[in-house]
DNA sequence: AGTGCGACCCGAACGC
DNA sequence: TGCGTTCGGGTCGCAC
């Protein structure tokens, strides 16, 4: 029953978001929605009242992912919704009590809800049109992801190739490589042995090699975590982040290098935090 | 076109 | 203790 392809040949991975989607197709799908709830509209691009029209009395038919964008197939449309950091999903009663942080509530005709938690009110949620799902700049942008087999060292060589600006903000463009957030691009880096302030064409073709199966290599183990943490799915769920255990530098500014015993530096780049060892990678 | 940066949020962590 | 400030995470939109 997780065996479901979607949307080409991709492996199941961003562990995150891919464990929320198996998750929920296996709890919500053929479910009439009754009820909408709306408790905080600036998530939504939809006009609210467009985006209650369209939920009531549909019924999700399936689950889908197009990189972090997780896609809720209805009769005649697509909500498509982004988790951000803190996005989650609960399943709860719909007697219970509302929780400050629930911003979007489905209510099914079995007395469930879907609920959208979200405490830094970051995720985004839209509704389209089946017909213009590739059309949608969100979706249509993603690039190829770490399982693909369209994910090789020569395209990465190719889109790296006039690149000026460094590896490790490349490597969080969604189009290029669709999946990697800041912590698994620190950790990508750092096992492929790559300095993340290294100009993006600088980056010869093993190179790109070793960035490929570092992500295929991370994000294993991450969605592994993520399918023990589904155990854990009961009526109400949460989910998510057992991965941070196994992280090696990211989050650990001024420890030891597990490799060479080097001092985890942490430096910014594009404005986001990046460690990495100084000494390991070159 | 490519690139960089602020805005969006608010809880946690930090500084005084 | 309690207050104010800073930070971070992914993506978009704007400025250069």
């Amino acid at each position: 029953m997780y065996d479901k392809i979607y949307l080409g040949d991709n492996m199941p991975e961003l562990a995150e978001v891919e464990t929320v989607r198996r998750t929920l197709n296996n709890r919500i799908l053929h479910k009439k929605i009754v009820g909408v709830k709306v408790l905080y509209n600036k998530m939504l691009d939809n006009e609210e009242e467009y985006f209650k029209k369209i939920l009531i009395n549909n019924e999700f038919i399936d689950i889908l992912r197009v990189g972090k964008w997780l896609i809720f197939e209805l009769k005649e449309h697509y909500l498509l919704s982004h988790l951000r950091m803190e996005g989650k999903y609960f399943i709860k009663n719909s007697l219970d009590e509302i929780s400050k942080h629930e911003h979007i509530i489905i209510s099914f005709d079995d007395n469930t809800d879907l609920r959208y938690h979200d405490t830094r009110k970051f995720g985004r949620m839209k509704i389209i049109e089946k017909k213009d799902l590739y059309e949608t700049p969100e979706i249509k942008k993603q690039g190829y992801e770490p399982f693909s087999k369209e994910l090789t060292p020569s395209y990465l060589l190719d889109k790296f190739k006039n690149k000026k600006n460094p590896i490790k903000t490349c490597l969080l463009d969604q189009e290029i490589i669709s999946g990697l957030g800041n912590i698994y691009v620190d950790e990508v880096l750092y096992l492929s042995k790559i300095n993340p302030l290294r100009k993006t064409s600088s980056i010869n073709k093993k190179e790109c090699e070793r960035i490929i199966n570092g992500a295929k290599i991370i994000l294993e183990k991450a969605i592994e975590e993520g399918g023990t943490t589904i155990k854990s799915y009961t009526s109400s769920l949460g989910v998510i982040g057992n991965y941070q255990k196994y992280l090696k530098v990211h989050k650990r500014e001024g420890e030891k290098c597990y490799n060479c015993g080097e001092i985890i530096k942490r430096i910014k780049i594009g404005g986001r935090s990046t460690y990495y060892c100084e000494k390991c990678q070159k």
